[in-house]
DNA sequence: GCAAATTTTGACCGGTTGGCAAAAATTAGC
DNA sequence: GCTAATTTTTGCCAACCGGTCAAAATTTGC
């Protein structure tokens, strides 16, 4: 038995103004969490009236949902891209790099995220238990693999991935914070070149087996 | 010339309740960001009326304005303790285990903290490129010497620094996901020995000078 | 170019929210 | 025990917010 999911016929205009609106929305969202924005706020930033917008997203829980349905599938493709075959290591920095990418590149994202679970993730906590669990789970194997393997040093594969999360999307969730703290940028290739490189070292040392 | 801080002569009553609220709104303010939490919500969890409340704070804002100030003394602390003189590695491994330490005790104050930064900093800000870059700059100089003298590996102190403010905190504002990804708590010494043991290494291992 | 479908607008509504004011109740000083 | 100061309650308001509705404007299919 298969769930219907009725696709919904839309016409041009509305796939349209559907983009724009959560374009909108996310710039919205990402800055004031889902409580602090109003729906006025979304339909300014889209450059239309309140019930316009409405037309095109009956709810402001549909733009939000809409919206986190979204981000997810973008979210989680580094960590699924996390390959058994291939040298570990390599494999770790690539991660690594590749979650920084996303955090240079799709701030708003990662706050829009950020916010959800610092509020307890009251709209994805099915899916924070569900999808994300199993999916770490498959990739903590992988990692035990490596450890067993001598690939890595041997440590707690879960934590090793909270630490990669954390450092990474840092650089985009308390992005205020690290610019306040650096002061303008100062020349150089920037800040995402020396984070990459610092973060990179941190865990290629961090990790590696049998030091002494 | 000194700024008069008119010292508010308080009753007994105003000092009792006044900390009742406090520590209402800041269950309150750390799970639903500002915008998010009511004056209501926070009047109830103190147990009192609303304008019983706005007796003791005439604003909302002012009760926020209160615990952030509050907070940022007891959260930069640990980093003030970073001592110069002292072995560089168990200083750092302190510090780890300070912040980490903090994130357990005090998930609330992390989770206020981490909503204001998230919304850009609006109250904060001048502390921020103040105080805190002071602290952080003056603090850098310490590891600067640390690597001069050998102590631990030549690396961007400044994103170190960075590394296990979004390491350790990640367990207090992310504590949702990371409870919904290790499911329910299995025995054993749990989460936070598990953190502090994984972090303590990487950070050992990834800053021991010279491995080869 | 015309009818039907789609899109946009403006007016509005009920509930919530931050905050005020004045009176009532309580407490503190003597 | 009485008075003045403090605390609490009741009642309220104006602004805001999410969302509806019906009519007007526009676009689409032919």
């Amino acid at each position: 038995m298969t769930v219907e999911t009725a696709r919904p016929r839309r016409t041009r205009i509305q796939t349209e103004k559907r983009e724009l609106i959560l374009e909108a929305a996310l710039e919205v969202f990402s800055a004031h969490g889902f409580r602090g924005s109003t729906i006025d706020q979304i339909a300014e930033a889209a450059g239309m009236s309140k019930p316009n917008l409405l037309y095109y997203f009956r709810r402001k829980e549909d733009i939000h949902a809409t919206l986190i349905k979204r981000l997810l599938e973008t979210w989680l493709a580094p960590l699924r891209e996390l390959d058994d075959i291939g040298d570990p290591m390599t494999e770790l920095r690539g991660y690594i790099r590749r979650k920084l990418e996303m955090a240079r590149d799709y701030p708003r994202e990662s706050r829009l995220f950020a916010n959800e679970i610092l509020q307890g993730a009251p709209r994805i906590m099915p899916m924070l238990e569900g999808e994300l669990r199993a999916l770490v789970d498959e990739k903590v194997d992988v990692i035990r693999g490596w450890m067993r393997a001598g690939g890595i040093a041997r440590t707690d594969p879960f934590h090793l991935i909270f630490s990669i999360w954390a450092t990474t999307q840092h650089y985009a969730d308390f992005d205020v914070q690290v610019r306040a703290v650096l002061g303008p940028d100062r020349g150089g290739e920037g800040r995402f070149e020396d984070a990459a490189r610092f973060l990179e070292s941190l865990f290629v040392k961090g990790l590696s087996p049998r030091p002494d």
